[in-house]
DNA sequence: AACTACATTATAATAATTCTAAACTATTGA
DNA sequence: TCAATAGTTTAGAATTATTATAATGTAGTT
């Protein structure tokens, strides 16, 4: 398991102690080949199943939080009551299939880069997010 | 009070009764010069001062979420937290100003329009919204 | 091994939103 | 005009999502 070691560095990298429980998340999350979207409920469930125990709420709130301080993961707010993270932290943007409630990535080929002509005055930019909701051809939206 | 009259007509058209929460509500949010961007909790005030007299919160959600379901308003999250709404229901953008927790909107001259090259397959796009995130200039962002 | 600081946990607390059912009101049409 | 009725408002309860608490546990350091 010389992946494990990896998330361990990783997570010493950026001063958070590599608990079983912290390792056992960075397993669920950064362990695949595509980028991975995902609500507290998905991943308090697959973490009970990939640790075969219990995990407690309230530390998979703290340690997504932890990430996302970290860098290591980015909250995507769809509306008040769906809320995603994103373990592709760079700045790219998202499709929201409103029939499967599944958030997708855009390829960079997906769309041209957002020009920005005029800021706010005296504003520096922090991040600039396109979201491009989508739904069956065939059925009426929302 | 002619305009009270509008909004009863706006409210009859779309099917809601035009009742004094209602007209009230309608009388805050439509009666101004400028796109009004607010949170539930602003409006409780508001319409509280307006009426010089409690409103039932569970009128504000009900009568927010009528508004929205018959186009009068949109939802903008910023992220779990923070959710707006916004009077001005036409495709645009926003501003963000995290210093001040401010929700602006864009200006069609401050940026291009979104060029999707590709969709998703066999899916409609219902909307597109890019939402740019500023802060101070001189002070660290988050 | 023992100390210390940080993490985890179950549970309680808080906050935001929705539900409920009783009271109320706008609309309809006799 | 007035009663019937269908939709609306309300306070408060219920639900849901998230955060705080304080006791227990664990990683890192000596």
């Amino acid at each position: 398991m010389s992946k494990n070691c990896n998330f361990i560095e990783k997570l010493r990298e950026v001063g958070l102690r590599p608990t079983k429980q912290r390792v056992n998340m960075c397993e669920v999350l950064f362990n695949r080949e595509k980028t991975f979207h995902f609500t507290i409920n998905d991943l308090v469930k697959m973490i009970s199943e990939k640790m075969n125990q219990k995990i407690s709420l309230a530390t998979v709130y703290n340690t997504v939080h932890a990430f996302e301080k970290k860098g290591y993961l980015k909250e995507i707010s769809i509306d008040s009551h769906k809320s995603y993270f994103d373990t592709n932290t760079s700045s790219h943007h998202h499709f929201f299939d409103e029939d499967t409630n599944e958030l997708i990535d855009c390829d960079e080929n997906d769309i041209d880069p957002v020009n920005i002509k005029k800021n706010i005055t005296g504003k520096k930019i922090n991040s600039v997010e396109v979201l491009i909701k989508v739904a069956s051809d065939n059925q009426n939206q929302k």
